[in-house]
RNA sequence: GGCCCCGUCGUCUAGCGGCCAAGGAUUUCGGGUUCUCAACCCGAAGACAGGGGUUCAAAUCCCCUCGGGGCCA
């Protein structure tokens, strides 16, 4: 279309009479005037630059059938697009604040939008959903917009396996993400990049690669959030290859391009990016962009210190999960793991979304140490509502191989629940509260090896007793059954210290556990009994 | 090898020049309580990497050294 330099084009004339509806959500609007000439002016201040550029995408032949145009120095909340390059509306930014080192003060700063952006090459880490973690809190602390997006440019390596695995791990975390991208549907994008930087001789085409220029003079300042100012001698740089000969985009050239499209305006990353970030600034000052903030939060190193990987063993978030994790005391000791708010320990996700803020994240790396997680594991079992954590339970009891699907749907409720109350104080995951429950199911338990030698053969006789009184007990409440075993014992002459541990371990499979006439209580007379009269029959002959 | 980042108890951290003979949490070890374990309560042990400055005063600011890590080759 030769639009170009003739009569402005209203929207209205290219798509009908009615306002167009536009996004959605917060960030959506109307479009009210659309004109094409030397520039595309859209004029409407509740639409955010993303959807301005995912229209201008719509309109992509239009626009690369114009001239284009130098950046327009653009003010309050209007988005000049021009032929090719299109650019934002950055408030109160200005292109040389970051060579004179100072941040941009924005008055009016505009609405957080943050990125998680991992590639699918393998499951999700933790220090990889830390990064997700600060990003969604902080996205989610200032009313912002929090952006998954799969690196995937890379497709030898990337799997679909992988994104889902991603995905199912923030979904565990509870991290949700309002807007999805993948990087390989925005070839044409990084291209079109690519022929303006080229256009403007900011790059250059050598061996079937388009290579960006880099200084090789003068210093570049990066003014991190965290990290502070720092320097890097423009000497150190060399010219990059930003589009490969086959066309897709390398690393630091997607992100740029990415992260401007998507209208980014902080970008919150692992430590490891710092060094990318002075080549990264230097593409949007060619772009004629204003850059993101920055933020390069410290690393997750492991026990020996290095960066975290799969060398360390569990390092998988869904790993967690299977161990029997809390996705709450992930999330807690994550968000502390780097992060801190005063003495506090334990955090409910409301309480990191009304606290976190980048002032609190250190600049020095954390070691991942499991005894904390466990520690606050346990904290949150006994945080969460009886009823949820006996629903949580109830897939570990099949995986764990303690019972039966059927099994579980047949043990009662309030038994259910009672169980949860009584072990989640000596249980510091899920798997060890599964393996607790066991006394609950029908079946024999073995005599762990340190109670053997608790089960003596003088023992037949009252363990019959107590089975003989159980079976007929009127009254199966604690209470009730405590009034009834210590009344065998009281005939029989016994202190209940005797039987005491020895009861406990037939009842239940274990020497440790909640106050013994709850345990009956729980097992139930019947099953107690029947435990008790098998063990009698088993016990050593004197 | 070059560049960059980091350095408070084993670990996570508070500390942003005086309130610090360094606080909390975890871990470990004692004690109390109980039929056992856990929980809970009380207690113990445990750190400003080192050296120079600046200052009346430094864990806090500056420099060097050492140590660790990351990125690129």
């Amino acid at each position: 279309m030769g639009a170009c330099g003739e009569d402005p084009l209203h929207l209205a004339d290219l798509l009908g009479d009615d306002p167009v509806e536009f996004g959605h959500g917060e960030a959506g609007g109307k479009l009210v005037e659309l004109e094409v000439g030397d520039d595309v002016v859209i004029a409407e201040d509740r639409i955010h630059p993303f959807y301005v550029r995912l229209f201008a995408q719509l309109l992509g032949d239009l626009l690369l059938g114009c001239s284009p145009t130098a950046d327009q120095d653009v003010r309050g909340h209007r988005h000049i697009l021009t032929g090719r390059i299109l650019t934002d509306a950055p408030l109160g930014g200005h292109g040389d604040w970051a060579a004179r080192g100072a941040p941009v003060q924005s008055g009016a700063m505009d609405k957080v939008r943050v990125r998680f952006a991992p590639s699918p090459t393998g499951y999700l880490h933790v220090g990889g959903a830390r990064t997700a973690l600060f990003n969604w809190l902080f996205a989610r602390h200032h009313g912002g917009t929090f952006i998954l997006r799969i690196e995937d440019t890379d497709r030898t390596r990337s799997t679909e396996e992988a994104i889902e695995q991603i995905q199912a791990s923030l979904r565990w975390l509870g991290l949700d993400w309002d807007e999805f991208y993948r990087q390989t549907e925005r070839l044409r994008i990084h291209q079109r990049y690519a022929e303006e930087l080229l256009r403007r001789g900011a790059a250059y085409e050598a061996d079937g690669a388009v290579w960006f220029r880099m200084p090789k003079e003068g210093v570049t300042v990066v003014e991190d959030l965290i990290a502070g100012r720092v320097q890097f001698q423009n000497r150190e740089f060399k010219d990059l290859v930003i589009l490969r000969s086959d066309g897709t985009p390398t690393y630091n050239f997607a992100c740029v391009v990415d992260d401007t499209e998507m209208g980014i305006t902080h970008v919150i990353r692992g430590d490891e990016h710092l060094p990318n970030t002075p080549k990264q600034l230097h593409m949007y000052w060619a772009l004629g962009l204003t850059p993101p903030k920055f933020a390069h939060i410290p690393l997750i190193l492991g026990p020996d210190r290095t960066k975290l990987s799969k060398r360390h063993g569990a390092v998988s978030v869904l790993e967690y999960r299977r161990r029997g994790i809390l996705p709450e005391a992930m999330v807690n000791f994550l968000a502390r793991l780097g992060w801190s708010h005063g003495d506090q320990e334990i955090f409910s996700r409301e309480e990191l979304i009304q606290y976190f803020d980048l002032d609190g994240v250190g600049q020095s790396p954390s070691v991942f140490d499991e005894q904390k997680l466990l520690w606050l594991n346990r904290e949150w079992m006994r945080r969460i509502p009886v009823p949820a954590l006996a629903e949580s339970l109830k897939e570990f009891l099949v995986w764990e191989g303690v019972a039966a699907p059927e099994q579980v749907e047949a043990l009662p409720q309030a038994t259910l629940h009672r169980a949860v109350e009584l072990f989640r104080d000596r249980s510091r995951t899920l798997v060890e509260l599964a393996h607790t429950a066991r006394m609950l199911f029908p079946g024999e338990l073995a005599v762990p090896e340190d109670a053997r030698e608790l089960l003596r053969p003088e023992l037949a006789g009252p363990f019959l007793a107590i089975a003989e009184a159980l079976e007929a007990a009127p009254d199966p409440t604690p209470a009730g059954l405590e009034a009834l075993v210590r009344g065998v014992l009281d005939r029989l002459g016994l202190p209940l210290k005797a039987v005491a541990l020895p009861m406990r371990v037939v009842v239940s499979g274990s020497r440790v556990g909640p106050g013994l006439f709850e345990v009956l209580a729980l097992v139930g007379p019947e099953l107690a009994a029947a435990r008790l009269r098998r063990a009698a029959a088993a016990l050593p002959t004197a």
